[in-house]
DNA sequence: CGCCCGCTTGAACAGTGTCAAGTGCTGTGG
DNA sequence: CCACAGCACTTGACACTGTTCAAGCGGGCG
């Protein structure tokens, strides 16, 4: 925060993960070279599978996810942005992106130009090896999906879905007395944990009626962590990158 | 190669994967900064989940795999390497890793200390990027991976593995008429593709007896590219990270 | 030669998907 | 203010994919 209290855009980057390894001149230097900031409605598709991508964006309020579709049109999500994070970073040494960026609730987002980034790395190793550290915490984050898909069951899924987003969102300060808001559908949480969406509403119940988890109207609760976190076999060591 | 024709430890890194945005001072660099080559048995686990890790490794010959065990020790393999690939590059960055690493042959890697990739990282922007774009290839595969357990069934996971094998290998230059050494069990392809070593048994009979793929003693023989890479629904766009 | 490991096959079963119908909001227009 | 449309959620019945358990096979190696 400034003197002011004004919010600066990175405010919550890197937050429980490696953040006080940010100088302030870092922290300082990408709020200044932050290229604009933009609001954007829900289910909002802002970069298109193998388009030439030149600007990167971090997410400083809502929900956005990325994903592949098969050639039947079911989607399959490969990851969820909470406030944060730096949502498609790896553009910017890829060029191009592999999936598709879209918003799931209304955002706002900050974006950096490539030839901005482009300049940081020329000129400032210890930041850039900070946003690299970034992108291959999301890269730890897919392989514990990949995980969660190969050896849990669909409850096991579900609740592994449910804990990542409780700890990611309270490294963040979005979780208020194990409850928080997560702006999805039942067929999003489908999406994520491969399953339909029929199958998701029998597991929610499940859930709910053991009072571990209720999920209603885009608000999460947590009655069991214990019990929760153990069917999901969860270790939130993965989300924090060794640091 | 050099004039003298001998064998340098980055002859196959980043082949088909933007290798020829490095300059060749830039090769020299990484092959003169070698710490050590060594030898590895197969079936031999080189770092453990959460250890300190303080060298990078790349795959020279053999093939090796990063793994994550559940509660009942059950495996889920979360990726793959053939020659050429840095195994554990995320490491420098990350510090400890959220998973093992390990031999499935038998195999010769090069490391890398830190320190020295530190030194890159202070004096060498461009190859400090490529470095980066090397794990971000990872990360695409992983998410590949992940749409592979979310939306195919047994079959088309098992023809997407194989798949990605072919051209991951064919890249390097060890497939030979569509035919190439796997030096993996079923159960390894089971714990590959979240499924069980009878099913997967099942399904290569089925994927052999529709002259599709012929998989036995450690040896793949791709029959019919067409049908296999349709029923994986595989374009190798993402293998090549859009450079 | 015999053992062991990896592969193969069968049968019963469980988990998840599919299809179909119905409920309950919320927002909109008459 | 009510009727209705649309969407997300809910539930049930049934089919199917993949798992589990169990047994047998075959080849390489000590």
């Amino acid at each position: 925060m400034r003197d002011d209290g004004a919010e600066r855009v990175t405010d919550k980057f890197l937050c429980g993960r490696g953040r006080q390894r940010l100088g302030r001149d870092e922290l300082a230097l990408l709020d200044r070279t932050v290229e604009r900031v933009r609001d954007l409605p829900p289910r909002h598709t802002l970069i298109r599978t193998g388009e030439q991508v030149k600007v990167s964006t971090l997410l400083l309020e809502g929900f956005m996810c990325r994903y592949m579709d098969d050639h039947a049109g079911y989607r399959q999500l490969v990851a969820v942005h909470v406030p944060g994070d730096f949502v498609d970073l790896h553009a910017f040494p890829m060029e191009r992106l592999d999936h598709d960026v879209a918003t799931l609730s209304a955002c706002r987002i900050a974006m950096w130009t490539h030839a901005t980034l482009e300049e940081i790395v020329e000129t400032r190793p210890h930041l850039t090896r900070m946003l690299w550290f970034s992108t291959l915490l999301d890269a730890s984050i897919h392989r514990e999906w990949i995980f969660r898909m190969g050896r849990l069951d669909a409850e096991g899924r579900i609740a592994h879905f449910m804990c990542e987003m409780k700890v990611r969102l309270d490294m963040v300060g979005l979780v208020k007395n194990d409850s928080f808001d997560l702006p999805l559908k039942q067929a999003d949480v489908a999406e994520a944990c491969g399953l339909t969406g029929v199958h998701v509403n029998r597991v929610l119940r499940g859930l709910r009626e053991r009072d571990l988890l209720i999920f209603r109207a885009g608000q999460v609760r947590i009655m069991n962590w214990k019990q929760l976190s153990a069917l999901a076999q969860f270790d939130p060591a993965y989300l924090r990158g060794g640091l």
